[in-house]
DNA sequence: ATATTAAAAGATATTAGGATCTTAATATAT
DNA sequence: ATATATTAAGATCCTAATATCTTTTAATAT
């Protein structure tokens, strides 16, 4: 494998940005829909979903009609927030070499390199909110699934 | 985990920049040397070595006083290429959300700020050749170890 | 011949990804 | 009120990938 963000991560972001989407209008949105709507495993993503909720990242309600949704409070969190939650800070702080005592002071050849990627990486997720995806989604300008 | 690079990765590139700084004199360097030097667990290391060496990103001899190098050849590739060796092409090319789908035409809302990110990483890696380091860490004013 | 060293192959351990099953909550029909 | 259907929450287990260790084999300088 081996990318920016783990699988369950991957996972997240799009199922976030899935139901926030999709429960916009208020209704709320069942496992298997974000499965589908995502290409994800089913309960993989219902596993994600718990934890994402008990986070407060996203809702939930259970029974009848029940589902997942993204209320307007949590529609201003930001894609960094996700990645905090379940990857960690590693991606905005880790050395890319792997050692632990990398530093200003201490760097890693590739100290300086690493650390515009890293900004970069963080001002995107930073500045990105939940809510903001939907209009292009809406309009087939961009994707979260793979067909 | 989870970090821009594989464990195995983030070996690899510190190895090869510690055997070539070791072996810049005509010397060459024992596995219990590198793992030493670089702190990583000697079997693991010496599996690592093995397969850079297969791909001619290092060089080797048996018997007494054998041990790995870099000759000048070699000391003329990229971090890129043992990136490439070792994780592939991914870091490069795969979709920030794991879409293998994703493209110009049919992008992930990320795309655009994930491609800034990849060409970022990879004019990093591409104009970064294996010999350049050794001065630096010759002076102390770069580390490839934890201690 | 012997000691030294890497190459090769395989075994084991750990972690991450994914599946299965049970429990709890709740809307709705009766 | 009660039963039932629907839905997420939670726990547990299985599998696959990754990381690490062990053992054996091959090369070579002396």
């Amino acid at each position: 494998m081996q990318m920016f963000f783990s699988k369950t991560c991957e996972y997240a972001i799009r199922a976030v940005i899935f139901v926030a989407q999709k429960s916009e209008g208020g209704r709320k949105v069942g496992i298997k829909e974000v499965a589908a709507g995502i290409d994800s495993p089913e309960h993989f993503i219902a596993k994600i979903l718990q934890e994402l909720s008990k986070r407060e990242l996203i809702q939930s309600s259970k029974g009848p009609n029940g589902g997942f949704y993204v209320d307007s409070i949590a529609r201003s969190n930001t894609l960094a927030d996700i990645v905090r939650a379940i990857d960690g800070e590693k991606i905005f702080k880790g050395c890319g070499l792997g050692l632990k005592s990398c530093s200003e002071t201490k760097p890693c050849p590739l100290h300086n390199d690493f650390k515009e990627i890293r900004t970069k990486m963080h001002r995107t997720l930073q500045s990105a909110t939940i809510g903001e995806f939907n209009e292009n989604l809406n309009l087939g300008l961009s994707y979260i699934k793979e067909r």
